[in-house]
DNA sequence: CATATACCGTACCGATGGGTACGGTAATGT
DNA sequence: ACATTACCGTACCCATCGGTACGGTATATG
């Protein structure tokens, strides 16, 4: 017994003796075979669908492959829903940002690409999904948190991302003295405002890659007007 | 048969002759009795408890109440909640706002209050019940859209109800020329941040509050720097 | 008193879905 | 060739829950 065993370990006791698949890119997918991840695929699918018709039955026939198979690779339930979204979480891996000189254009560069990024990502249906699922799972005590892993994606991901280039940026003296973590979520929320809340809420608010540019810029030139170092 | 019909009207084949109550303004407690309003509580009181665990016959045993009543009552348990979520909104009334003379120390009084309200009532507990449970059932079809009543709760009431604020400051030349609903959702982004999301995903995030004036007024603050007019 | 109304409490029904068991099959290893 | 492994598909068990039915009681009304 345990040839592909449980994985959401978290652990992975012993295991995964990879005999064919390079792990990637440090991210870690947690020596997922090719066939759970075609799994995991369809369950997203499915959630992205229909989250409410997200069931056992219904990944297995998807999936072509039985329920049992399912139990035994992800435990339960909440298992396979933590795996999928661990899963989706570990394929937007993005770059660190290499440092180099700052100013401000090149600072403004940064942030500019970070909301489009964001707003990108809060919005699509993916993510809408996902946020969904962690939202409503959130006050369960079950022990697999999927809003931390979410948070993860969508936020904290992303914040210590975008530090970095802020102080840069406050060494440069293009920045204010502040604190990164402070920035960073006002940063954030001049971003977001109120648009995740109300997509996730249900309000048909669509942003085309258009209205995306433009509320990236202003969220920029916000964060300038606030923390622009006053002088030279 | 029919002295108290289902509460959930949008349909309602007959009955209706309305011999007691007006229906005031719109929204309006949609005359529901003393009873009715209990059974509400509870229901609100269990969702806060343990939403997972919000099924008919739990509202039916904590309000001594039968299922059939509620059935009766309600329609059915999309109906319940329903009218659970109007009756919560129908509770958080609030004044209008009262137009006066206008100056920046006004202004910043209404922005400080209207953003410590906000950050109160999206950080409690009711309110976060409240969203988890909208968020949930916002993708479903059900004819009961959820969300938007509680974004007209926690934003679209509190939204109109701030500009004509912003509206006066711009007449008293407090702020520049802006358009008051992206100034207000400004605004909005500026005073929440990322903390809803947060503790909706359940990110142990708790505002005290001595936390929330210190926001509201850092919110306000930021305002300012994005909108005050410039010179006199 | 008789009747109707409104409601409680309990029992019941049917569907759904999580979780398990089992038989069959293809591939791999010895 | 045989055993093992991993898996599919289906059938099955069981708990839960939405929704309905029914009997009983208190109150009001004529």
């Amino acid at each position: 017994m345990m040839g592909q065993e449980s994985v959401l370990s978290a652990v992975s006791p012993e295991v995964t003796q990879t005999e064919e698949e390079v792990p990637a890119i440090g991210s870690s997918p947690d020596a997922l075979s090719e066939r759970q991840r075609e799994v995991l695929d369809v369950t997203l699918e499915l959630l992205i669908e229909n989250a409410a018709a997200l069931t056992m039955i219904a990944v297995a026939r998807r999936a072509n492959c039985s329920k049992e198979t399912l139990y035994k690779w992800f435990g339960d339930r909440d298992g396979l829903l933590a795996a999928t979204v661990r899963y989706q979480a570990s394929k937007v891996r993005v770059q660190p940002f290499e440092a180099g000189t700052m100013n401000r254009a090149k600072l403004a560069e940064v942030l500019e690409g970070f909301a489009r990024g964001l707003l990108t990502i809060l919005t699509s249906d993916m993510s809408v999904a996902l946020n969904r699922l962690a939202v409503s799972q959130a006050e369960a005590k079950s022990g697999a948190p999927l809003g931390q892993i979410v948070l993860q994606n969508g936020r904290f991901s992303t914040g210590p991302r975008l530090k970095p280039a802020i102080e840069a940026g406050m060494r440069a003296r293009v920045l204010k003295d502040l604190d990164p973590e402070e920035a960073f979520r006002d940063f954030y929320g001049l971003t977001i405002r109120d648009t995740q809340i109300r997509i996730l809420l249900g309000d048909d608010l669509r942003l085309s890659p258009k209205d995306i540019e433009a509320e990236a810029k202003r969220a920029t030139a916000q964060f300038f007007t606030l923390y622009a170092a006053s002088a030279a």
